[in-house]
DNA sequence: ATTACTATTTCCCGAGTAA
DNA sequence: TTTACTCGGGAAATAGTAA
């Protein structure tokens, strides 16, 4: 149930407290309640860390003051590095899918000027009329595309015209089997279900290459690590009381 | 012995791997030598794991990938956090002791230019010609004077005239009484023990303040946590093998 | 109050093994 | 090869209690 061990609480307790250069007094049965354990385990886990060097006790008149080590710290450091490492990293997002035809609508809509404008400003290129169209093949490739939807940064609006109203779009920069700048488009209202992306380049991608229909293609997605970490680890919601 | 739980340990090494947006392939006997335990806790583990919702497993033929969720993730992430909170926050150092009369050799030393100019340029204050002298109470604020002389950043470099040569000291900034400027004096050569501290500032402390000895004061230094925990946790050093 | 011993129970680990 | 079951032994947690 609990992720972290006894030991590791214990050591997080103190130095929240600043018990590295100033003794905690504590109690035993004050320490137990804090860990929802038993006094005797309260006091056995103090024993232990002291024998392992990871904190030193000392009895003044009948209060007993504790307080982390050098070493202790130094674990507990150890510890937090190692998460540094993964949370303050830039997250890599892959997607592998293949190529297919689609129904060639893409070049269509990109060669409007209602959209053609907007993805020039904000992707900062002038887009190939066409969409690639990516088949994904791995169930991650299917769950990291719904992540970068929730991810996707940049917004491209709809609009309408005398004839019809057009749908909107969100879409975040990508590169394609390592070398090539794309984006992804989420379109808000596609005829492709959700195992399928769009891309869309300034060159015409088929061709610069050498693509066909069923070629493997890889897709790159770098996050940074405040924008992933933020998004995809929500702190859980407090317990909701059933409605009555 | 070890400080992590295994199930933090299993955690760490699937996020270590990108195993948040990249299924890891894994086998029970290679995760247990990992972890240094046996095949049937890796298994137990992974069951467990997957029962309380922090990871995902799934059975592709013969293979079966292992993936954190987003529930196991945000676990990893709040013990990151809490850590984050320890390691990168600014880190207080306090000191109480009494005000004593020294020999009142301060004074002669303070006015010397040889000092009081490298006092002023490296302190930004030109010192009354005068220490107070401070001996501390705990054991703990005496184990800090130790520490605080390990970090002090300022040297005083030594010097010599014709008739003799004068050492150096060490000097770090501090607040007394959360009021007043000062600086922590750790001089070379001095006649104290270490559980006297010396404190100059630009006014005449005992003056402005009110101060007698016997007076209780308190010394506090703040430290940036960068600089405090990259001294004072030294990562162990390999174990070295004993000569045959 | 405390802390920490001993006794009992509970839980965890790994060997053996089936699928 | 895997994974994961049962089961016996041992470690760890709690109860009871002394100091």
């Amino acid at each position: 149930m609990q992720l972290l061990s006894f030991k590791e609480r214990v050591l997080i307790f103190l130095a929240e407290r600043d018990a590295f250069t100033n003794s905690l007094k504590m109690t035993t049965p004050m320490l137990s309640k804090y860990l929802g354990t038993s006094q005797q385990s309260a006091s056995r886990l103090l024993i232990q860390l002291e024998k392992e060097g990871f904190i030193e006790r000392r009895i003044v008149g009948r209060t007993s003051y504790v307080k982390i080590t050098e070493k202790g710290l130094s674990q507990l450091r150890e510890v937090y590095l190692s998460l540094k490492a993964i949370f303050e990293r830039p997250v890599n997002i892959t997607l592998e899918g293949r190529v297919f035809t689609g129904l060639g609508e893409g070049a269509y809509y990109i060669s409007l000027p209602g959209y053609a404008k907007q993805i020039e400003e904000k992707l900062g290129f002038r887009a190939y009329p066409g969409t690639l169209n990516i088949s994904l093949l791995s169930r991650d490739s299917i769950e990291n595309r719904h992540l970068l939807q929730r991810l996707a940064p940049i917004e491209i609006h709809g609009f309408r015209d005398e004839k019809r109203t057009y749908g909107g779009a969100k879409a975040i920069k990508a590169v394609l089997n390592d070398t090539e700048d794309v984006a992804i488009l989420f379109v808000e209202r596609t005829q492709y279900d959700n195992s399928v992306l769009e891309v869309i380049a300034e060159p015409y991608l088929r061709g610069k290459l050498g693509l066909k229909d069923g070629d493997k293609v890889k897709l790159t997605v770098v996050i940074p690590p405040s924008t992933f970490f933020e998004n995809f680890t929500k702190t859980k919601a407090p317990a909701q009381p059933p409605v009555t």
